[in-house]
Order: structure tokens, then sequence, then C-alpha cells
DNA sequence: GACAAGATACCGATTGGTCGGTATCTTGCA
DNA sequence: TGCAAGATACCGACCAATCGGTATCTTGTC
């Protein structure tokens, strides 16, 4: 019956983690700004010291859900299945359709953290942009030499400027996501992605 | 020596006004949540008193800056134009390109008024949602039924679905204005639009 | 015992919002 | 036309709550 506050172990890395994850969803559902140390606290059991251990300001605990959770989640979400094949197009239209048929419901809820981040810090704070900014040019980079090589590989058309390309197609996803959720309708984020299959396909040579 | 309050003559409709623009770009540059209500009485001399006269709560301040600053704003700069012509797509690319050329050292600091709102709200407040999602709907509605007609000119590729093509467009707007933003730069601003100018190109009878 | 890890009480600053009061403007009535 | 009465506009001190952050302390670990 007793609250059980018997924490005599010591897990530093575990604690540090959980305090990442819990920032992460805070982040993801009230903004960065907007956040609240308490509420992520309570979240974790953590208590506010062991926080200003382990991240000096509010600020770095930010930048480190940036560095640590977000950059790698959409590394393994949209990055790693580039270089599985060697038709680009290929990849990217499994990539899309795939996005389409697990349309999650937290995606239409909340949207992408990466864009979330960047309307609402890019202007406010250099070191949140250029951690956003190290993301999307990956991603950018990762889609244009694969579509370079598709042009090699005689799949893409000649004439398509794969930085270029690649620089729309990621703010087109970007695009879908947010119409998708101010609609809240998966079906409107669908039907959006549709449009950028259709465009994908038309680069094909 | 008198803190001079010398306010002799009134004018609501011009303090209802001062404290809409000035709230919009508060709201422009730190958000809705982070935006103090302080600053815009330091900005618009007005005092809090006056300003809770008008507005019964921020909430409702916010939502007005909607439906009577960005809302307007949208309409001029976005949806007027569609209505000049009878070609759609050479209107888009006229529009695209005039973006392009005075692209605003404003729209790459601060992105667009109606994506950032949605970002940071759309999830938190359906008044604030429902609020933006109707100036989308008018957003994508002008543009399918120019595309419409556009087909019936046989100016538009028979193929291509009026209110989807006009939906992706419109993320992809968005898109392009949110990667310019973060990048803080111009050139990936234009590029992009450059990209969505082909797009719109391959739409063409 | 030295030091990392965690706990807790506390701080000043800022937040959105309230409230009693005052000044100006409009309106109805004589 | 004159004037009282009530509505509208505005003022600014004040409020509780919450914010991020700090200082001091105890406890677990090597």
């Amino acid at each position: 019956m007793m609250p059980q506050p018997i924490r005599k172990t010591r897990n530093p890395e575990q604690t540090r983690c959980g305090l990442l994850s819990a920032a992460y969803i805070e982040i993801l559902e009230s903004g960065f700004q907007a956040a609240s140390l308490e509420r992520i606290l309570a979240n974790t059991s953590v208590s506010k010291g062991a926080l200003y251990h382990h991240f000096s300001t509010k600020r770095d605990l930010g930048l480190a859900v940036i560095q640590e959770v977000i950059a790698p989640q959409l590394a393994t979400r949209w990055f790693a299945p580039f270089t599985e094949h060697d038709d680009p197009l290929a990849s990217l239209q499994r990539i899309l359709e795939e996005k389409i048929n697990t349309a999650d419901e937290s995606v239409i809820r909340y949207g992408c953290p990466l864009n979330n981040l960047i309307q609402e810090m890019s202007p406010l704070d250099e070191g949140f942009r250029c951690g956003l900014q190290q993301i999307l040019d990956r991603w950018v980079e990762v889609m244009a030499t694969a579509l370079a090589d598709g042009q090699i590989a005689r799949k893409v058309r000649a004439d398509v400027e794969p930085e270029e390309v690649a620089l729309f197609i990621v703010a087109a996803i970007e695009g879908c996501v947010g119409l998708g959720k101010n609609a809240q309708s998966v079906e409107a984020y669908q039907r959006c992605l549709r449009q950028l299959q259709l465009y994908v396909k038309s680069l094909a040579a």
C-alpha cells in the first residue's frame, strides 16, 4: 500500500533516455515553447534535480530530442529504405505506399515532429534551426543521390535535376502531412500523397 | 512630467484594428501560445482594459486574427488572381512567378502565417483548427474550380482530378515556404517553387 | 572517500485574466 | 434645445498560477 518510492538502484542511462522520450512526446503535443518541464517530470517520475543533472537547460533538452530522437526516427523511416534497391522511384513509391497504408492516427493528430519544430522554432533559435536543417539536408542528399543513380541506370528522366526534385519532394511530403493534420483526415492525407505518387511516377524515364 | 494620459477622442474601431495587427505580428514572430499580451499592448499603447473590452480572451483575439487578418490576406494574394483569366495554369504560373520574384525577407524569416498556426494550434484547439480549415477549403475550392474550367477549355489535361491536384498544390506551396524558412534561404525557396512550376506545367493539355 | 546521480525546497519573472473606477459618447425625454 | 441617464470605451493596479532555473542536500556507486 505504500507509494513505493524505493528507487534503490540507479540507472543514469535509462533516466536520460526516459527524459528524452517523455520530452519528445510533450514537445509533439504542445510544441517546444509550451512544453512544460513539470509535466515531463511528472510523466517520468524523475526529479527536477535529475533533469538538470543531465541537461543544463530546457533548450539543451530540446536540442537533444532533435539529435537523438527525431533524427534517428526519420532516418529509419524515410532514409534507410532508399539504399535497398537500385530503382529510386520504385523505392520512393514503396515508401509512400507504406505511409498511405499505415496512416497512423498519431501522424494525423500531431503531424511531422520535424515540420512542427521548423515552423515554431527556426525563426527563434539558430541552434534549433541548424539541428533541423541537418536532418533536412541529409534527407535531400539521400534522395538526390538516389535519383542521380537512377538516371545512370536509365530509370529516371535525364532532364530531372536530382537536387532540385529531391528538395521539392521533401517539401511536398511535409505539406501533405501538414494538410492532413489540419483536416484531421486520414483520407485527405492519403489523397494528397497519391498525387505525390503520380508526380514521382512522371519522373520515370 | 505627467505620463500624459490625454486620450480625449475615442476610436474603438481603430483600437480594435490596431490590436489585431499588433497581435498578428506578435503571433507571426512568436507563435500563438508564446505570444505575449503585454508585448502586444506595449506595441499598441493600448491598455489591458481596452484589450479585454474588445476581446474576451487571448484565444478570441487569436481567432479574430485568423478571420480578419490572415484570411483576407491570403485571399487577395492567392485566391483573387485565379478569377482574372480563363487559363488556370497560366494564372498559377504567374502567381508562382510573382512569389519567386518578390520573395520577401519576411516570408523567408517567418514563413506562412497560415501554416505556422496549423502546425502549432490545430491539435490543441478545435476552434483554431476550424478557422484555419475554412481558409484551406476555400483555397482548394478556388483552385479546383479553376482547374475544372480549364479542362472544359481544353487547357488542362483531362485525366487531372481538379480537387486532388488542387489539394496537392496547396500542400506543395506550404511545403516550399516551410523549407525556405528553415534554410533561411531565398534561393532554396525559389528553387523549390520552380519545381512546382514544372509540375504545374506538366498538367497542361 | 570521492564523485556522480538524484531529491527537494525555493526563487524571481512572466503569464493570462480580473476588477473597481473613470471618462466619453449616445440617446430618450421634457 | 437642454440635460440627465445609461451604454460604451478605456484605465491600470492587482491576482493566482505557472514558468524555467538554482542552491543545498542526501544517497548510491566505484
